[in-house]
RNA sequence: GGUGAGGUAGCUCAGCUGGUUAGAGCGUCGGACUCAUAAUCCGAAGGUCGGGGGUUCGAGUCCCCCCCUCACUACCA
């Protein structure tokens, strides 16, 4: 037995997530999460809202509530979201917590003692009207090269040229409008990543399994330009941690936070300190999971990301924990995600563009419809799209006609031939050890599929080994057996029940409600089921003996007619509402 | 502009360090079967691997040039 420490990335909190970002990191690691515990491993699945930050006050101001209640809705909103889509992590928690305000503050001031840390001046548009200093994309103005009005402080949209906010013409708070706007020097701390350069290259180096996306991102930060770039890690906020040096005062940081980007990923490890308080449990249970010198020197960590988060992750989070010189547990290995996108066009939550995690589950309650069509089609070599019809194909071919259509018949058949327990009689014969054989095969290559973080090529498999079962009925063709020779149909009835208890337990990672559904129906208790994951073929096709009371379960999935594909197409066609 | 990723059958995608007739699913066409959610199973057709040049006995796979798409570009997180 391993230890598995997983985390997703933190999902920002100001607003519902759309499918892009769920399927990008928070249920691959789901998935992957639950065949680990299924494999005997102790797991420990990490997630938490990213709550500080500019548009986080941005979102409250405009929703009329002061940013620590915005933040505490949002998050209810998101967590009870996630749980809808059947997520399975240990512990949910938040960047605002205490464990991450104090560990965020502890782990600036061993940066500090390092000598990683130096203080800054630099000059920044602030506003008076908003009372706030303004992050360059919240300056808008006219751009200097295409006259374009709204170009915004770091660049233009409309010509895509690269800006300063100071290049702006007439520039105004994005926020308010304001134009009263003035450049104030303001201090700040930045965290010397130049020093720590061959270090991360080093590392990240001898990170041989990472993908090509992952590694080649790594390396550009590394050696754009003038090569890694030290970067401010404080801002001029009310929202967020602030600056102190452990638990002692930083001069001349008075009336600061953190930059949340410093902030958010420490909330890896705090969350674990948030789960043990909340079970009562002594530090040291958390610690196991994230101090190589407590415990943590065996774990097994991996990360799932966006790839617009893998610099963090690689460089930034990283020159934080080895900066510290504390002996924190890294990343193993990170699982990068492309982009996927809606109907050929991007994901939008700016514009409202594609479907979010609320309106999905709203058109289609069933939520290992979604978990199956998005992590059968996850954007894992390249950006991949989401279509209605590529929807309606996984649910109706792969979940009703291969899988649904499957469990149906041979629970039907077996019951109206034999009565609603498993006959006796017969013996294994030559389909059946050619039927052994190829789910042998199958099922390492499965495995080996989820150990290597394959996720299409794990559904891919799993879709392969469903389609065995359809296969072994037709070549067996108990229903033609049974006039004939009903001994022989009792066996073909009794290794196609057993199939079907295979397969609730090796399609749980992807459609756990689907497998609880199977099981139940096959009166086993769920738990221990999922967990008895097959060691060979041969026993698993024996697992239920004759005897064994079974019921025939109401059909697993509902096809998707043409007529309501269309009307969802119709329904999020461009711009939602 | 810079950097990165990608351009492989009608569609969505696999193809590791270069090696026999380039793969899968869906779709299409044909056949078998009738237990099952008009489901399943078998078979077939379909590709000048974005374009051009080069290296090599041999390239989708390596090198150069060009075209197209997307992302990122450090103050969005």
């Amino acid at each position: 037995m391993a230890r598995i420490l997983i985390t997703s990335a933190l999902p920002y909190i100001n607003g519902v997530k759309h499918l892009g970002n769920l399927v990008g990191s928070i249920l691959p690691s789901c998935a992957y999460a639950r065949f680990m515990r299924q494999r005997g491993h102790e797991v420990m699945f990490l997630c938490a809202t990213d709550e500080h930050g500019t548009p986080a006050e941005i979102a409250a101001a405009k929703a009329g509530v002061p940013v620590e209640a915005y933040c505490a809705e949002m998050f209810e909103v998101q967590k009870k979201l996630c749980e809808g889509f059947g997520i399975s992590w240990d512990w949910f928690g938040r960047s605002s917590s205490a464990q991450n305000r104090a560990l965020t503050q502890h782990l600036a001031g061993e940066l500090d003692k390092a000598g990683l840390i130096s203080e800054v001046e630099e000059r920044q548009f602030y506003s008076p009207t908003d009372g706030r200093f303004l992050p360059d994309r919240y300056v808008e103005g006219a751009c200097p090269n295409c006259g374009y009005a709204r170009a915004r402080g770091d660049q233009c949209e409309n010509c895509t040229k690269l800006l300063d906010p100071t290049d702006l013409l007439d520039p105004h708070s994005a926020i308010s409008g304001a134009k009263d706007l003035e450049i104030r020097a303001t201090k700040h701390l930045y965290l010397r990543q130049s020093a720590m350069r061959e270090r991360l290259r080093a590392w990240i180096s001898s990170k041989q399994d990472w993908s090509n996306l992952v590694s080649s991102i790594a390396r550009k930060w590394l050696d754009d330009g003038d090569g890694l770039q030290d970067r401010s890690i404080t801002r001029d906020l009310k929202w967020g941690v602030p600056v102190r040096k452990g638990d002692q005062p930083w001069p001349g940081m008075e009336g600061k936070v953190f930059y949340v980007w410093f902030d958010a990923p420490i909330e890896y490890i705090a969350s674990a300190a948030e789960w043990a308080e909340a079970r009562g449990l002594p530090d040291s249970a958390w610690r196991r999971w994230w101090r190589t010198d407590e415990g943590a020197a065996d774990v097994r960590y991996v990360q799932f990301m966006g790839k617009d988060n893998v610099p963090f992750h690689t460089i930034n989070f990283p020159a934080t924990i080895m900066g510290s010189g504390e002996p924190w547990k890294l990343v193993d290995l990170i699982k990068g995600f492309n982009w996927l996108n809606y109907d050929g066009g991007k994901f939008s939550t700016s514009q409202g563009r594609g479907v979010f995690m609320d309106q999905a589950l709203e058109v289609l309650p069933d939520s290992d419809v979604w978990r199956w069509t998005l992590l059968s089609n996850a954007p894992e070599g390249s950006d991949s799209d989401f279509t209605w019809g590529i929807l309606q194909t996984a649910l109706n071919k792969d979940l009703a006609d291969v899988l649904g259509n499957f469990v149906s018949r041979v629970t039907k058949f077996s019951a109206a031939k034999f009565g609603e327990t498993l006959p006796e009689g017969g013996a294994p014969g030559p389909l059946e050890a050619e039927l052994t054989e190829a789910l042998d095969k199958a099922l390492t290559a499965y495995a080996a599929h989820w150990e290597a973080v394959e996720i299409r090529k794990a559904a891919s498999e799993l879709r392969a080994i469903w389609s065995l079962g359809n296969d072994y009925l037709q070549r067996a063709a108990p229903w033609s057996s049974f006039k004939t020779d009903p001994a022989l149909a009792a066996q073909t009835v009794r290794v196609g029940v057993n199939l079907a208890r295979l397969y609730a337990i090796l399609s749980a990672p992807f459609i756990p409600e689907a497998s609880g559904k199977i099981l139940r129906a096959l009166n086993l208790p769920e738990e221990e089921t999922l967990k008895a994951w097959p060691a060979d073929a041969a026993s698993a096709l024996t697992a239920l003996p004759a005897g064994h009371a079974f019921a025939v379960p109401e059909n697993l999935f509902r096809k998707m007619e043409d007529s309501g594909r269309e009307a969802l197409e119709a329904r999020f066609s461009g711009v939602a509402a």
